[in-house]
DNA sequence: ACAAAAGTGTTTTAACTACACCCATGG
DNA sequence: CCATGGGTGTAGTTAAAACACTTTTGT
C-alpha cells in the first residue's frame, strides 16, 4: 500500500503540520529609566530554517492534549514559566510562513508576573527582549508579536487584564504603571485611582506597602476572574471561558 | 518502512487533522413578525459521526490555500454564498470534539447581505435556521455558534460591522434594525440616528427610498472598511488586517 | 385629515478631564 | 521642614439617555 513513490507524493499531499506558539508578556524594569516596560522571552533557533534567529517559544501539538494544555506545557518546558493568564491569540496559516513545509501555527498569548519572570531561566538560547526592540525574528513572528501587542492594548483598555501582571496584592499606582507601560502613555493618577475604586472587583486591604521613600500606599486585592489552577476562569463581562486564568 | 503494524500505530500517533468551518450570519425577515432576525445556514451530515444532524458548513484544508481562502471556498461550495465580511473566529481543539478521531477546527464567521442570502440554494441538505432556534447540532457546533454570536454582538457594540449585513445603500432605520436584531433590544430612533450621523464613515446620498407607506427616508452610504475582492480590508480603528471585507 | 415613520430640539444625567489642593512619610 | 508620591475635592466638558415635538409622505 505504501510504495516508495506513493510515499513521496503522500508527503507532498500531506495536510499542513500543526504547531503551537506563545507570546509571553511580562513587565520588567527598563535598564535606563527603571520604570516598568514590556518584555517577552524568545528562544534561539538551533535548526534550519532561520537557524540562529530568535523565535517565539513553541512546538508541535501532542495528540493527547488540548490546545491550551499544549501551549501551557510548551511554555513551561522552554522558559520554566507558569502563566497567570493564557488565551488563544490567532491561528496563522499563510502558505509561505515556513520556507520548507506548510505550517499552521495556533498562537497563544500569556501574561506572567514579574516575580515569576525573574525566575525564568535565561540561557544562551533563551533571552528576554523589550517588546519594542526585537530586531528581526524567524518566520512571521514579528507580525505575530505586533498583533499580540495590539490585542493586549485592546483588552487593557476596557478590561480586567492588567492585574495578571501583578501579584496578589498591589498598590493602585502599580496598576497605573502597568497601564502606562502597556499603553505607552501617562495617565492622571487622581482620575485613574478614582476609576479603579469605582470597580467592585478591586477591594482594599488594611495593609500598606512599607519601605518606600514616601507615604506608604494602601495595598489592594483583585477579586474577579481568578480560578484554581487549570480550571476555566470566570469570564469577564459575559465573555465565554475561552481564556483561562490561574491563581497567583 | 511502513509495515502494516507500523501503519496502524502510525495512524494512532497521527497529528490531529485540521478542518475549516464557517458560521454564516444573515438577516432575514421573521416568519411571524416580519422584522429582520438572525439566521444561519447549516448542512445536514450524510456520514457518521452525527449522521443526519445539522452542522456548520466546513471541510478539510487544502494544502494550496490559506485559511481564509479555504473558508471562503468552502462557504461558496456548500451554500453558494460569497460573504461581504469574513473573519477568523477561533481554533477549537478539544480532545473529544469528534468521537472517532482528533480534529482541530479553525472556525471563521461571515456576514452576508439578505439579497445574497436569498440566492443561497436551499436543498434537502442545506437549510437556513434562526440563530436562536437551532436544536442540537453535530459535534460542539452549538457552543461554536454561541461564541460566534457573542463575538458578533461584541463587535457590533463598538464597531463598524453592521453595514456588512446591508447593501451599498441603506436607510438609517435599516441600520437600526440590524442593531436591534443582533443585540435583541429596541433602540431610540432619535438618538441612534444622531450617533450614526456623527460617524464620518457614513455619508448621505441625495437619494430617497421610495415605495414605503410613509415619508421616504434618505439613503446613506458606508465609506469605511471596504476594499477590492480578496484584498486586505482597511482595518477599523487600528485593528490589524486579519479580517477581510469584500466590495458589495 | 389622519396615521405613521422621518427627522429635529431640548433637558437631564452620567462619566470623564484637568487641575488645585491636602496628607503622610523619609530624608 | 521640605520634597515627593499618596490621596481627595471640584469645576468644566462631553456624550449619551429620555422624550416632546415638527415634518413629510401614502392612503
Amino acid at each position: 500500500m505504501y510504495s516508495s513513490a506513493a510515499n513521496v507524493s503522500e508527503r507532498l499531499q500531506q495536510p499542513p503540520s500543526l504547531a503551537i506558539s506563545t507570546v509571553i508578556f511580562a513587565l520588567r524594569p527598563s535598564e535606563s529609566s527603571g520604570r516598568p516596560t514590556l518584555w517577552l522571552p524568545l528562544v534561539r533557533r538551533i535548526r534550519e530554517p532561520f537557524r540562529g534567529l530568535w523565535a517565539l517559544p513553541g512546538g508541535p501539538l501532542s495528540h493527547t492534549e488540548s490546545l491550551l494544555d499544549a501551549a501551557g506545557r510548551n511554555l513551561q518546558e522552554t522558559t520554566g514559566l507558569v502563566p497567570k493568564y493564557l488565551e488563544q491569540l490567532y491561528a496563522f496559516g499563510g502558505l509561505h510562513r515556513s520556507p520548507s513545509q506548510r505550517v499552521v501555527s495556533i498562537v497563544y498569548w500569556a501574561l506572567v508576573q514579574p516575580t515569576e519572570a525573574a525566575l525564568a531561566e535565561e540561557s544562551a538560547n533563551v533571552r528576554w527582549f523589550r517588546a519594542d526592540r526585537l530586531g528581526t525574528l524567524a518566520f512571521d513572528h514579528n507580525e505575530i508579536v505586533e498583533y499580540a501587542l495590539w490585542r493586549l492594548r485592546n483588552k487593557m483598555e476596557y478590561g480586567s487584564i492588567a492585574y495578571h501582571f501583578l501579584g496578589p496584592k498591589f498598590t493602585l499606582a502599580q496598576v497605573r504603571e502597568v497601564y502606562e507601560a502597556v499603553l505607552d502613555k501617562s495617565l492622571d493618577p487622581a482620575n485613574f485611582r478614582r476609576q479603579l475604586k469605582a470597580t467592585p472587583q478591586i477591594e482594599a486591604t488594611d495593609e500598606y506597602l512599607q519601605g518606600g521613600k514616601h507615604r506608604p500606599p494602601r495595598l489592594y486585592r483583585y477579586t474577579g476572574a481568578a480560578a484554581a489552577h487549570a480550571v476555566p476562569g470566570q469570564p469577564a463581562a459575559g465573555e465565554p471561558a475561552l481564556a483561562y486564568t490561574f491563581q497567583q
